[in-house]
DNA sequence: CTGCCTGTTGACACCGGTGTCAATCGGCAG
DNA sequence: CTGCCGATTGACACCGGTGTCAACAGGCAG
C-alpha cells in the first residue's frame, strides 16, 4: 500500500490547476489507477468496501472522466460528426436537435462539419476531418450522402455512417421518408377536389427527394386515369426565385392549371408571391400545395397544404442507429434494421380547395 | 541511428490497420518521433535535408496528425463549443456557418451543445460537457450568455467565452448588433411616412434585444415630439402566435394605429396573418415592419420592411475573437477589442407606406 | 590544441485514461 | 499441511502526440 502511494503520488495535493484526474482519485482512495478505472467502468470483482472508498474520493474531488484520455486509449473520440451541405435552415435545426437527443442519452458528442458540394476537395476535407478528430461515425443528410466517392472512402476505411434521405438505399444505414407515397397522397387530395390540370414544379435535380416526389405525383395522375401533360411539369431549384419563375411560366399558359404542386414549401412561397402580385387568389383561382411543412407554410395566409417530415425523429433514429451500430461491434448480439422509412404527415390547409371550373 | 530504429520500431510495417502515426513516419524517415514533431510544428533548427526526408515520409504514408494526441499532450481539445438554447432556425444556421468559417481557417473544430434555459441542471450540464470534452472555449448566443451562474462558473474556471447579443457587455468578449439604433431608424422611417400612431409589439423578455429595440422605438417617438401612448405597446413572445394575439389587440382599438412595429419578423408574420384574415390590407390599411430579415420577410407579399443582422459575420467575428484570445495567451502581444458592435442593414420594402389618414 | 558555443538530434517522461498480466490473499479439497 | 483456485489488486505498457534536457557534432576564438 505504501509502495503504491509512493508510486502514484507524482504531484502534491489535488493538482494545482484544472480538474482532478484518475491519479488524484487513486491517491485519495489509497488504491491504484486501475482500480479506479474498474470502478468507473462498473467492472466486476471489486470489493464493495474498495468501491465505496473510490466512489467517495470521486465525489470529494468532483472527479469527471476526461473524454480525451478515454479517446486516446480506445482510438475512439466518442463523438459523431454531422456533415452537411446547404440544407434548409429549418431542416438543419430540427435535425440537430434530434441527433443531439440520441447522442445525449448515449454519452456521445456531436461535431459539426459543413462542406460545399461543388468543392473539389470535399472528400479530401472530410477525410482530413475524420483523421484529425477520430470521430466514431458520420451522419450524412442528403445530398452529401449521394456523393459516391465519399461513400467509397468511408467503406474502404470502415468508417460507420448513416444516410438521411439518400437517393438509393444501397449503402450502410439510412433513414428516409416516404417521399413518393406522400406526394402521391397530396396529389390524390387535389384530384379528390376535382382538379385535373395540375402543374408540378420539380425539385432540385441533386436531391433524391425530387425524383421520388415527382414519381408519386405522376403515379397518382395515372392511377386516376388523368394523362400527364408534360407542359405542366416545370423544373425548379427548390428556392423561392425558381418557384416564382416556374409559377410565371405555368400561370401564363392559355389553359392555366387549376392547381400547382410545388416540390417544396419555399417554391410554393414563390408561387404564392407570384400569384398574389398578379392578383390571382389562392385557393380561389389556383390551389397550391407544397412540401416540408416549414414555418412559412403555417404563417402565410392562406396556410399551405403540405407534407411534413418528422425531421427531429429522423435525426434521433439515425443517430441512434449509428451509435448502436458501432457500440454493438464489440457485442454483435443483434443486427439493427439497416434502412428505416418513415411516413410524412399530410397537412390539409387553406391553400387547396375545390376546382371552381 | 540503428539504435534509434531499434527503439522506435515497436510495430512491423506501417501498422496493420488505421492511419499512420508519428512513429510510422519516424521509422520511415529514419529519425526520432521528436524530429518528426519538430517538422510538423515548423520548429527551427532542423536540417533542411532532414526536413525533406520527414516530409517525404509524411507524404508517402499519407500521415495526418491526430488531434487526440495533440489534445492530450496540451490538455486542449482544439475545439470550441457552440452552446445554444432555442434560437430561431435561421439565426442558428447562419451563425454556425459564420463560426465554422473562422474555425476552419484556424484549424479548430466545432462542437455542439444544446441546452434548455429552464432546465435546473443547465449549468451543471455545461460544466460536465466542458470537463468531458476539454473544449477550448464557448460561443454563447443570447439568451445563454445572460445566465449569470453560468458566466460565474466560466470566470472561475477560466474558460474563455464570447457572448453574442448579450444584455450587458459586462463580461469577457462579446459581439452585438446595434439594436437600439436600428429600431430607432426603422421608427423614424415610419414617422417620415407620416405615421404618428404606431403600435409596438415588445419582444421576449428573456432576450436582451427586446429592451434595446423598445428603447430605440421610444427614443424615435420622443425625438420627433410624438408622445408614447402606452396602450399601443403590447407584450409579445417573439413567436407567430403572440404576434397574432398582439395584432388582435391592437387592430381592434377604437383609434387603431396606422402602423405596427413588431419586435421580430415572426411576430410580424402573425400580424400580417391576422390583418389579412380580417380583410385589412398591408400597407394600405396598416403599415408593418419587423426585425431580422428572415427568409419569410422576403417571401410574403407584401415583403416586410425590416432590419437584418449580419449573422454569419457576427459568428465569424465572435469565433475569431475567441480563438485568437486563447491563442494569444501564450503570446500576449496585443489585446483584442473585447466588445464589437455591428450595424444592421435597414431594408425598406413594400409593407410600409405613407399614412393614408 | 583546447574550450566554448550553437545547431541538430534523440531518449525519456508526460498528458489521462484502459488493457494485460502477474502477484497476492483467502478458502477449501486432498 | 500442501496445493489449487478464484477473487482482488497493482505494475506496466500503450494510445499519439509534445516538452525537457542531455548528447553530440562542427565552427571559431584564444
Amino acid at each position: 500500500m505504501s509502495k503504491n502511494e509512493a508510486k502514484n503520488v507524482t504531484r502534491i495535493g489535488p493538482r494545482q490547476s484544472g480538474a482532478a484526474t484518475i491519479v488524484d482519485v487513486a491517491d485519495r482512495a489509497g488504491v491504484s489507477k486501475k482500480t479506479v478505472s474498474r470502478v468507473l467502468n462498473s467492472e466486476p470483482n471489486v470489493r464493495p468496501e474498495t468501491r465505496d472508498k473510490v466512489l467517495r474520493a470521486i465525489d470529494e474531488l468532483k472527479f469527471r472522466r476526461s473524454r480525451l484520455g478515454l479517446a486516446l486509449a480506445h482510438s475512439r473520440s466518442y463523438m459523431i460528426a454531422l456533415v452537411y451541405d446547404n440544407p434548409s435552415a429549418d431542416f438543419l435545426s430540427y435535425l440537430q436537435t434530434g441527433i443531439m437527443s440520441a447522442c445525449k442519452s448515449r454519452g456521445i458528442g456531436l461535431y459539426l462539419h459543413q462542406c460545399s458540394g461543388d468543392s473539389p476537395t470535399l472528400v479530401e476535407d472530410i477525410a482530413q476531418m475524420i483523421g484529425n478528430t477520430a470521430v466514431d461515425g458520420l451522419v450524412l443528410p442528403s445530398p452529401v450522402c449521394d456523393n459516391e466517392p465519399l461513400l467509397a472512402l468511408l467503406e474502404e476505411d470502415d468508417v460507420p455512417y448513416v444516410c438521411i434521405n439518400p437517393k438509393d438505399q444501397d449503402h450502410g444505414l439510412s433513414v428516409s421518408v416516404n417521399h413518393e407515397q406522400s406526394a402521391f397522397e397530396l396529389t390524390e387530395h387535389l384530384i379528390g377536389l376535382g382538379h385535373t390540370r395540375i402543374g408540378f414544379i420539380k425539385g432540385h435535380p441533386a436531391l433524391g427527394s425530387s425524383d421520388k416526389r415527382e414519381r408519386g405525383f405522376r403515379r397518382a395522375l395515372t392511377d386516376h386515369g388523368i394523362g400527364v401533360d408534360e407542359a405542366l411539369l416545370v423544373r425548379g431549384m427548390n428556392d423561392f426565385a425558381s418557384g416564382r419563375d416556374a409559377a410565371a411560366t405555368l400561370l401564363q399558359l392559355d389553359d392555366r392549371p387549376t392547381a400547382i404542386f410545388a416540390n417544396n414549401d419555399e417554391m410554393a412561397a414563390g408561387v404564392l408571391y407570384e400569384a398574389q402580385s398578379h392578383s390571382l387568389r389562392v385557393p380561389e383561382d389556383v390551389s397550391l400545395i407544397g412540401f416540408d411543412n416549414t414555418p412559412f407554410s403555417q404563417h402565410v395566409w392562406p396556410r399551405l397544404t403540405t407534407a411534413g417530415q418528422p425531421i427531429a425523429e429522423m435525426g434521433t433514429t439515425a443517430a441512434a442507429m449509428l451509435i448502436d451500430s458501432f457500440n454493438d461491434r464489440e457485442d454483435p448480439s443483434e443486427e439493427h434494421a439497416a434502412h428505416v422509412v418513415m411516413d410524412c404527415e399530410i397537412l390539409i390547409r387553406e391553400s387547396s380547395a375545390s376546382a371552381t371550373t
